[in-house]
Formats: C-alpha cells, structure tokens, sequence
RNA sequence: GGGGGCGUAGCUCAGUUUGGUUAGAGCACUCGACUGUCACUCGAGAGGUCGCGGGUUCGAGCCCCGUCGCUCCCGCCA
C-alpha cells in the first residue's frame, strides 16, 4: 500500500515492511497479535490492517526496562514501538508472514492501550474452530480484528469505489435519497418510524429508492446512481439482512439493452476487482425457458440435469397418477439422473421428501439397471412410452404430474440435490445468465388476484398488451435479472413513463380507485404526468456480490455490525425498549408488560 | 408462524449412548524457568449457575416438560 500512513504518532504500518526497509529506524503503532517470551529475549508479533510484523526486544538492542515491559504487555494491547528494520538470517525467515524477511528490533515500546484478556481469541490456533457466532457478534469489536474479517471488509470497500468509479465516469450522478419516507402497502413489510411532530403518523424506511430514482429521471438527471441502504421486515437467511445496501442505478432515454450493457461492465469491473476475469456479454434465457428447462427463474447453469416434459408420453398409459393430473389440466415433467439407478430406496425416498417439500404428492421413479426397468410406472409403460423415455442402463428417471407452479419448484430442488449428489457442481466455475421477459403479473393461488412479479412501475411488453388487452396475465415484463451459478445477483426493468398506462397498473393490482391512486402513489404519478422520459434500471444486491466475491460463508462476514436471524444486534444491543417519555412524546403506546 | 441443529471453564471441545464418588482436555489467564522463537517450550496454579425454569428419581450435565439464545431451512422477502 503506496499512501501515506506516516503520522506524527507513527512512521509506517507494520504490515507494510519488507526488505527494502531493512536499516531503517522506525516508529509503528499497533496490537499484539501474540507474544513469546524466551526469558533472555522477547519476540511480540505486531499487527495493523496491513499485516503483521515480528518485533525482538533482546539485550544486544534493547534495554533491560523495555524487555520488561515487552515481557508483561497483554495480548491486543495497543502499543508504539520504535526500533530497526533487520533482514531475518535465512533460516529465521518466515514464508507465512508477508514481512517475514524482516523483523523490527525494538528500543523503545509504550503501551498506549492496554487491553483486558480478550473474551474470545483474536489469534486463532492453527485448525481452531471460530468462535460461535452468537460470541462474535457479541464481541463484534474483537472478531472484526481478525484479519479475515479485515480482509472481506476491505475488499468491500474496494467493490465499492471501483463501482462508483465506473458507474460516474459514465455520467452517472451519485444522488441521495431520503431514508425517512412513505410507508408502501406493496412488498414486503415496512419499518416504521414514528413522527412526534404529527401524532398517529409514520414515516416509513425505504425498502428500496424506486420512486424516488424515477422522479430524477423525469427530472432530468438522466443517469443516477447510488449505494443504497435498504430496509425490509421480513424473516432472515444467511443471505438475507433487514437493512442491506444496493448499487442502484437508473438511467433514462435507455431500453432493455443500455441497461443490460451497463450491468454486464459493471458486474465485470467489480470481478475484476476481485482478480476474476469475466467474460462479457453474458447468454440469456427467457424466464419461460428457464423454468421449462429448469423449474427455477435463476437457474444454475454449472451443470445441465435439464427438465423434460413428458405428458404426451405418459397420457396414453393406463396410470391413475399421471392420467388423473392430466385430466385436471396439469402435465407430467422430470428429468433423467445418469447413475442414480444405483441409488437405494432410502436415497430416492429423500429425494421425494425435498419434492413433496415443495408441494407435490409425489416422486415418481423409473430406473433401468442391467437393462431392465425397474419401478412403480414400469408395467404401465407401451413399447412406444419406453422407446420415448430412452433410459440408458444405470439412469434413474424422477417425474412429478401437476400444475406447473408445483412441478417447477419440485424439480427444482430435486435437480439440485441430485446434481449436489452426483459432484456435479464446478465450484470454480462461473456461469452468468440474463434471465429476460418475466410475467408481469403473478396470481395469487388463493384469491386469484393479481400481483407484479417485479413491482408495479415496470414496463408490460407493448406487443403482448397489444394482443392481449383483456389477459394481463398473459404479459410479459419488460424486466430482467441476472444470474450467477444459481444465485439472483440483481435485477431491473423498464419503467412505465406513460401516466395512463402506469394508471392501469394500479387499476389491475387493485388499486382501481383514482383517488386512492393518488393517495398512495400521487407522487410518482405527478412526476409522470409533468413530462417523464423513457427510463429505466437495475439494482445489484451489493452484499450477496461482496460476500461472493471474498468467499464469505454468510452475509454477517461482510456486514461489519450485522443482525441476528432474530433481527437483533447483539454487539450493541438493538431492539431495546425505550422509556414511557420516549413513547408519550411519540404519541405510542404498547401493549407488551413491562417489569 | 412452522420444522431441524446447537448451547458443558474466557474460547474450542470431550463426557449424554446405558442416570451413580470430587465434571475433564487443549488454548487463553496467573506465577515460575528459559537468549532466536514465530501455535515457542517446560513446571505449577486458578478458573464451572453443565443456557434458564420446572419435573421424574435415593441420586440428573445425562431422562421428561417448558422456556430463552444462536443457527439452517420452509412460509415470508413487489
């Protein structure tokens, strides 16, 4: 690291000491990573963001004094040495330290802080187990010195500036949103904040910048940016947080393909940062064919395990399972598993309680070992349906009959533990996929009502509300997501920038009534009708990208003070409850016993 | 909201299968020895609400019920 860390406390970072430093006399600030003293002479291992560095207080250089003090200096302790950079001898050198060919020879050390005995170990033993992570978080001040740690959120960091480069050399303008807003009925839920000034009212915290990024587009800022902070109350997952940041992006007079482009450099700048090569543009997919092919809108493609449709095949066979579900309309899908005719019953029974996980009654099974098929539907099965099939010797064929929206998540998850079974899955590969042309509307399979797949504010597919006026289900969205390996990376679409039009969304989403309309969405609706460019974006999910990119095993690794599952921060302590002035003064009351 | 896993010394873990004397180990900590270590080594010591509450039992870290915390998954997350 080139910049300038000399301060009038410290000459150097310890970790920054090499070779060519050797002779020098300097002065470093930093914590005792480890300490061991010999009796005659004491080596204390100094540690700063850069490295560490092994620091010898011996008689030959040091005073007896500053022995001593090295001598009794507790671990994490944060102390100024002054000394000289020596070359180790060969023998001495250590390969594991980036400055291990030198050490510094100290003649003077001031303990500046010192520390208690840590709560949990900084310094990790070799083949240690971590910490549980319930400790971590509770002493988040000593696991965020560990180098690791250090390391995820540095790279953060460094994410970071390389997409506000690229994205402002661009002409993007990195403009701020308000983080106390308007509570949305749509999505997910809302954090609230209460106003003191007006009794009974809420602000809410924006689950993303959406409306606002629109209305600097119709304001004329053309290409805007942001790293923003995002807030839903909704349950947590290792790669889900309750506030969590975006790189959002929106840019106008854009179609489908500026935006695509733009996202490709981007998440190709942000690899690179992380000295991964990528290859642009990335294939596409339509989401019909995904699904088809995959049961799943963000397919991983590291390996193929592709889904069939096998209705016309199994409709002549007198099989009251796959007749019965094709009789309600639904169809017969699965997929051919090479090798898992060697599977036991147990292992296929496992594979059927994932499907029936996800809604299905059942997993039908069809093996071919040593030449013979082998399985509930193999007497069932004509010549021409066992011609079809094709099941090579060792192939186990997996099928679920069903409505489409419960064969695709079914066989989703079966596709996935088999290629997991089967070592299918390259962890060093990296598949990119666009994933295009999204349903607009979505049922819900319960009231039949209609919800926007994306949100209510992108663009239908103009030819498909053309054809279809009367049958929004039937169109298409002009949104798109991008995938890497089976995880959604980000995603965007066009906007809708006619007011009428936008109108009609709300309308078909249930919001018919035009008062209520501008009620809740007057705003954006305002904006458009004051004039509104052709505009459109995308959001990446910046710490799913920043724990991908430093290998993190969870989103907490490159959140530097993150929640629990249960939402909480054990480090500082959030939620809390507050006292009854804070509550009256916000005009809230609640309904919890208080001891 | 539902299901699974975990919870024993400051930390990582054994002990729970089949209930039985005073609950162990490594690291860290304290004291002592040691002049080239780099997970220093060696000796000694201190350190326990077995998450918490209740129950069964002559007896519970171990069995039962409840509860709390962390975690993984489902629902949820436009």
């Amino acid at each position: 690291m080139s910049a300038p860390f000399a301060t009038a406390l410290r000459t150097d970072l310890c970790g920054a000491l090499r070779a060519t430093d050797v002779g020098r006399t300097v002065t470093l600030g930093g914590w005792v990573h480890r300490a061991r003293d010999l009796g005659g002479i004491v080596f204390l291992d100094l540690r700063d963001r850069e490295g560490i560095l092994q620091v010898s207080f011996g008689p030959d250089w040091t005073s007896a004094e500053v022995i001593a003090a090295a001598a009794k200096v507790g671990v994490e302790s944060v102390v100024l040495i002054e000394g000289t950079v020596v070359a180790r001898p060969d023998e001495m050198k250590n390969r594991d330290l980036a400055t291990g060919d030198v050490e510094l020879r100290a003649t003077r050390i001031s303990v500046v802080g010192p520390a208690s005995t840590p709560a949990l170990p900084v310094a990790r033993g070799r083949g240690e187990q971590l910490p549980a992570e319930e400790l971590r978080l509770r002493h988040r001040h000593l696991d965020l010195r560990r180098p690791e740690l250090q390391a995820n959120l540095i790279l953060r960091h460094r994410l970071l500036q390389v997409a506000r480069r690229f994205l402002s050399d661009r002409g993007y303008l990195e403009l701020e949103t308000p983080i106390l807003t308007k509570p949305t009925p749509e999505g997910a839920r809302d954090y609230l904040v209460p106003s003191r000034v007006h009794p009974g009212e809420f602000y809410a915290l924006p689950q993303s910048p959406q409306i606002y990024k629109q209305l600097f587009m119709m304001c004329g800022f053309d290409r805007y940016f942001q790293v923003a902070r995002c807030f839903r109350d909704e349950d947590l997952r290792a790669d889900r947080q309750p506030e969590f940041t975006q790189i959002d992006v929106e840019a106008s007079f854009v179609d489908q393909e500026d935006i695509i482009a733009m996202a490709e450099g981007l998440v190709a700048a942000l690899w690179a940062e992380a000295g991964v090569t990528v290859t642009i543009p990335f294939p596409r997919m339509t989401y019909a064919e995904a699904m088809e092919r995959y049961g799943c809108d963000r397919p991983d493609l590291r390996y193929e395990l592709t889904l069939r449709d096998l209705t016309d095949v199994m409709r002549p066979l007198e099989f009251g399972i796959t007749q019965g579900a094709i009789a309600a309309g639904g169809r017969v899908r699965g997929l051919v598993v090479p090798g898992g005719a060697a599977w036991s019953r147990k292992q296929v029974d496992e594979l059927e309680a994932l499907a029936k996980g996800a809604g299905v009654g059942g997993l039908l099974r069809l093996k071919c070992a040593e030449g013979k098929l082998d399985g509930p539907l193999a007497k069932f099965l004509t010549a021409d349906a066992t011609t079809a099939i094709a099941l090579a010797d060792g192939d186990l064929l997996l099928a679920v009959a069903g409505a489409e929206h419960v064969t695709s998540p079914a066989l989703d998850r079966v596709r996935q533990e088999c290629a997991r079974r089967l070592g299918l899955v390259d962890e060093r590969a990296r598949e990119f996929l666009w994933v295009l042309d999204f349903p607009m509307f979505e049922r819900d399979p319960a009231t039949g009502a209609l919800a926007a797949v994306h949100h209510p504010f992108t663009a239908p597919n103009a030819a498909d509300r053309a054809a279809y006026p009367d049958e929004p289900w039937r169109w298409r969205a002009v949104a798109y997501d991008v995938v890497l390996n089976g995880t959604e990376l980000g995603g965007g679409s066009i906007r809708t920038s006619d007011p009428a039009v936008q109108s009609r969304m709300f309308e078909l989403l249930g919001i018919g009534d035009a008062e209520e309309q501008e009620r809740r969405f007057g705003f954006l609706l305002e904006g458009l009708r004051a004039g509104a460019p052709p505009h459109g974006g995308i959001a990446l999910g910046f710490d799913r990208i920043a724990m991908l990119l430093s290998g993190a095993p969870s989103l907490r690794d490159v959140i530097a003070f993150p929640k629990t599952t249960a939402a909480r921060s054990l480090f500082e302590g959030a939620p809390t409850p507050v006292n009854d002035a804070d509550l009256r003064e916000l005009h809230l009351r609640t309904d919890v016993a208080r001891d």
